[in-house]
DNA sequence: TAGATTGTTAATCGATTAACAATC
DNA sequence: TAGATTGTTAATCGATTAACAATC
């Protein structure tokens, strides 16, 4: 199952191969072939069947892939069946948005609780979710181990919550601050949701493309 | 100004340089090499004087670059100071955080109004942004023109919602739903927060990495 | 002046695409 | 069987890195 040397992005075309595949699934289509898979998401079927072998043979001569088949394979490669446990430290605006709206548990995670600092939220439940006191957090982590952290406190103090969970053991931060965190540690990783980043190369575009 | 064949990876790059610019400059600090620069992004002297080479000259031999002077570029080439016009459609939980605490204007971008069918928010204001219902949307856009539009409805009235838009003139779409939009016009720009996407590339990393 | 650092050209590296034998 | 399509090897393309003359 471990390869080495998988691009980066080749890993970022994995979950969009997976989105496809599941909507092609619902909508009861049993095969497809690297052509059409590739024509919907413009990529071209050559990519498409370089990308899947770094993982296996998934695929039959003549025939294309199953969806299915490949679907699960895919959903595996990325860990959808992991369980992996997952808090989240800052409950505001955004914070509240995902717990309500986003569907963790269709990604493979299961979100333990959420922490924050005001009164006004802490010891409430968001969408079933217990709303726990900063003050708990050590705590709550050594009973609990936790994988990753959805970080969605203010910039200032990003940095220094994140080193602290780090110290904890945390190996993965979902990361929705405006700043590029770093650790020393090798194994820890950092995905970052940069809004503005996102919007300002939208600007770039529509004023050059 | 317009340069062709900027690649994704160069303009992807440009908003962290912004980013970190403008931390030096609030910093106090007034020049910077390419060397010093990329070691805080783990980016290569090389590739910072080959990125910014494609849109001028900005540095000077044996000093590098003024700090204040090269953030001034990068934000005009990537359009901070155009004023581009925006909308959004569909106030949820997500487009409630965004409007609340999202800084548009230090992106660029005015927000004229926001709309949605819910009569539960329809003619309040969020964050001094009026929301509108959704059946003014053609006349206001009429009387407004609108470059962006950030998309946060429900997915499966996404594609509709943009293919009415582009009818209507929209260039730019900031695109929340978890779908890849398409559209017949090569001059529409998508950027896509595709949180799912974005989680489950975690999920592979701290699984393999 | 001497040291530092740019902008740019050339070399390297890696990712994408094309081609094709294998085979369902 | 004949047609379709895979997995993989080879070719191409583009992006990153290295090197260096120019010069502040």
């Amino acid at each position: 199952m471990k390869k080495e040397n998988i691009s980066d992005a080749v890993i970022r075309r994995l979950p969009r191969y997976y989105r496809r595949l599941t909507d092609l699934y619902h909508r009861g289509i049993v095969r497809i072939s690297s052509h059409s898979l590739g024509e919907e998401l413009n990529i071209t079927a050559s990519q498409i069947r370089q990308d899947f072998s770094c993982f296996g043979e998934f695929g039959q001569q003549g025939y294309g892939y199953n969806v299915e088949e490949l679907r699960a394979e895919i959903g595996h490669i990325l860990g959808v069946d992991h369980n992996h446990h997952l808090i989240m430290i800052g409950v505001g605006n955004l914070g509240h948005a995902l717990l309500l709206n986003f569907p963790f548990s269709q990604t493979g995670f299961t979100v333990d609780a959420a922490f924050d600092v005001s009164p006004a939220v802490v010891n409430t439940t968001v969408n079933g979710i217990p709303v726990l006191s900063s003050g708990e957090l050590d705590e709550f982590i050594a009973n609990h181990p936790v994988d990753v952290v959805v970080l969605t406190v203010p910039q200032s103090i990003a940095q220094e919550t994140a080193d602290h969970l780090i110290g904890l053991g945390v190996k993965g931060f979902w990361n929705f601050t405006n700043i590029e965190l770093t650790s020393t540690s090798p194994s820890v990783q950092f995905e970052n949701i940069h809004f503005a980043d996102s919007l300002l190369t939208l600007s770039y575009r529509i004023l050059n493309c």
